[in-house]
DNA sequence: CAGTGGTCTAGACCACGCG
DNA sequence: GCGTGGTCTAGACCACTGT
């Protein structure tokens, strides 16, 4: 295909500044000249030229700053999320030095998306666990746990959770009984609620990787569920399963 | 916090058709007013209307076709990608009533990311599956899946990818040896390379959800490289783990 | 063809960050 | 106060869809 392709004034603009910014003639962090300056550069009216600039915010090469300018989006330290029982690679233990702020609520009137993900009645309490992650002085990932108090001692929760609050549910559930038997992620992309946007500092128009998370134990029961969400050009989910010798997984169809 | 908050034009604009809509007083496939019609309704210039309608597009609310109008999106038909061994259930199985078609390439210089997925020297032949799935009329998942030559016969895979092409691998693979062993997703949320979003229908700017696939046999050696990519908006992933009676997982970690 | 959204202009004024 | 980006206007013209 030729794709002589007529492209927007606005597009070339924005292919041009990408090219760039990848093969480095805009260095990560240097400040672009003003929106003005650029429209007059290239001979468009300032709205064109934000709708260029928005493009390539959109895809992360650019971060707008207000009253500040235009800057080459540094290199995203882009972190990884373990699924399921989280066992921990190297590269995951050097991420985990980031900081951490953990809150804990208790709460006797669950408010209605926990209590549904717990599969408990409205009414039952519960310990809400608020923990926000940091890559230096950047909120990278908000993480919600919710933990029934009618399944598990409260205290165990409390001290293990805030040891190890955004790492997998192996550790954090090891000291209890029943052990947790099953954990089931679901991972979606969307737009942030305006809170979560707030909290991760982030415009209520970026992407987020949204991952609930439901741990059950070999009883059946819910002991844990999770609502964790990440800027979604920050960060992977990793998920990964082994099949056991036999392979008894096949026999749940016939 | 009073939140007086100072909100754009657009902003309010934006919130009182969302209203308008999830209060249902807009049904979905309906037709809004033109454009120019909605502006001098509001009150505002084309551009400021517009704006509006992109926020509630960005939320999946509303969907703009170029010289038809601008509606308010259908329902969505939220589908699962089923991640580990797929174990397959009743909601899925309904899913898999989509059309799909596939198109084989046997590849013999495969390109650079294939390989580097299936760590293969360069050179190493493959067989490229590239698997669309339809929900009605409308492109739903685009699977690239790479097969490497040496550890498998092509036939087999041939025909079994063909069945099962979207399912997990547990099906797919049933009839090799050595069996696989191993399954690891890579999620992450971005926008769409050029190519995917003419495939998928998509505007180039709404977000897909991209699931990297590597499976691996018993020796380690990985027998399956897929890229799958869905649009954001439609798809969640589900990942299942189970912890064995003795935690056996543990172990990889002292 | 008429009607629709898509792109663009050449300004104006406001809100933010910093010295 | 100054320079920056954020919002907005009142148009113009182009591109697409349906009749």
């Amino acid at each position: 295909m030729i794709t002589p392709m007529r492209v927007s004034r606005a597009h070339s603009i924005a292919d041009d500044l990408r090219s760039k910014i990848t093969t480095g003639q805009l260095q990560p962090g240097q400040r672009l000249p003003a929106e003005t300056e650029l429209a007059t550069r290239y001979g468009v009216s300032t709205a064109t030229l934000r709708n260029a600039l928005g493009t390539l915010q959109a895809e992360g090469l650019v971060e707008k700053i207000h009253g500040r300018g235009n800057f080459v989006h540094p290199p995203l330290r882009r972190t990884t999320y373990v699924g399921g029982w989280g066992t921990l690679d190297p590269r995951t233990a050097a991420d985990a030095a980031q900081r951490v702020t953990i809150r804990t609520t208790k709460t006797t009137a669950p408010k209605e998306h926990p209590a549904a993900l717990l599969a408990r009645p409205e009414g039952t309490a519960l310990t809400e666990i608020l923990c926000l992650t940091y890559d230096g002085e950047v909120p990278h990932g908000l993480a919600r746990t919710y933990v029934p108090h009618d399944t598990t001692s409260p205290p165990n929760v409390g001290t293990v959770t805030a040891d190890a609050p955004c790492q997998g549910p192996a550790a954090r559930f090891a000291v209890l009984t029943p052990p947790p038997a099953e954990v089931r992620e679901t991972v979606c992309a969307r737009l942030p609620t305006p809170d979560e946007a707030s909290t991760l500092r982030i415009r209520p128009t970026t992407t987020v990787l949204a991952i609930t998370r439901t741990t059950t134990d070999a009883t059946g029961l819910i002991v844990e569920a999770a609502q964790l969400v990440f800027p979604a050009d920050r960060v992977a989910a990793v998920f990964t399963s082994h099949l056991l010798d036999d392979a008894d997984e096949r026999q749940t169809r016939p």
